[in-house]
DNA sequence: CACAACTGTATTGCGCACAACTTAATCGCG
DNA sequence: CGCGATTAAGTTGTGCGCAATACAGTTGTG
């Protein structure tokens, strides 16, 4: 942690953001895989789940990697995943055949309820206020909307 | 993100932490790929490197893994590809067969100076203060520490 | 010294992420 | 209508992350 005397002091890890976001995302996906053991959902394969039962309509690929800012590389053999564990039905939008249409089964519907204190105990588990959460959120949200304009504009 | 009228209203996206963090971390992570280009790094082992920098000794995997929180399976084909790039050296401890002692090579030395701009840079793309940044990092290594320990308590 | 317990690294297998590319369907424009 | 451009999803290849496992080397104990 002494920086003093280095070089390039702005290279410690310890005096970069970047570090701790990369860690706390990997703190908090490992506590949801003890959070979602029951369930068999990884916690894309959950994040998946979240915008589904969001919508009144099933969605296609694109629109739900618009929400989760994912690619249908990504996305297309997680779904499969889905369609196997019988939680979603993958089916051609008839109006548009290059579009693929993402429901839920009956047993995609019936497993929100069994997740429905997830939120809370991960909560529990972040050891900070529901305010500072959400002030929290915010400014992630902030940066993700900063960096998404950087990297398209300065290339 | 009209969330009223749901019956698990806990559950949307937009309430929650989670998604901004995962978010963000992704979002920087592209951002480095611009960042690095040129120096053949992935973010990972821009990290890695990063920690070498800042040490005088070689280091074993093991100790590289707690400074970064990853384990061999990360850190052994991700090492390997670095020796390969002419970046580090791996060797066996005399003193403990064992133990592989990471060390850099003058390529890898002399590749400090060329990243010494990209925290700068990156948080240029970030749109906040380093004020900011720094609370914000704060926050975030709290977070961790605190799901660490939650996540080997509560199992 | 013998040997069980432990430690450090490597390997395997799975699931993301994402860039680059392919294929099929649709759209737009003359 | 014909046909090039665009759009949507899928495929391929690379590099993480990490759990589980394997295994060589080391340590502790009698």
């Amino acid at each position: 942690m002494d920086v003093s005397g280095r070089t390039y002091p702005q290279l410690a890890l310890d005096a970069q953001l970047c570090f701790p976001l990369y860690a706390a995302t990997r703190a908090v996906t490992k506590r949801y895989v003890t959070l979602l053991k029951g369930t068999g959902l990884t916690y894309p394969q959950y994040l998946v789940m979240l915008v589904l039962w969001e919508s009144d309509e099933p969605l296609s690929v694109t629109s739900l990697g618009q929400r989760l800012r994912l690619d249908s590389g990504t996305l297309t053999p997680l779904l499969k995943r889905l369609e196997t564990a019988g939680l979603v039905r993958r089916e051609r939008d008839p109006g548009d055949e290059r579009r693929v249409l993402v429901s839920l089964t009956e047993d995609g519907r019936d497993l929100e309820e069994q997740v429905s204190d997830v939120p809370q105990e991960l909560g529990a588990s972040m050891g900070i206020t529901r305010d500072e959460a959400l002030a929290l959120r915010d400014q992630l949200t902030e940066l993700v909307d900063h960096l998404d304009t950087a990297d398209s504009a300065r290339g």
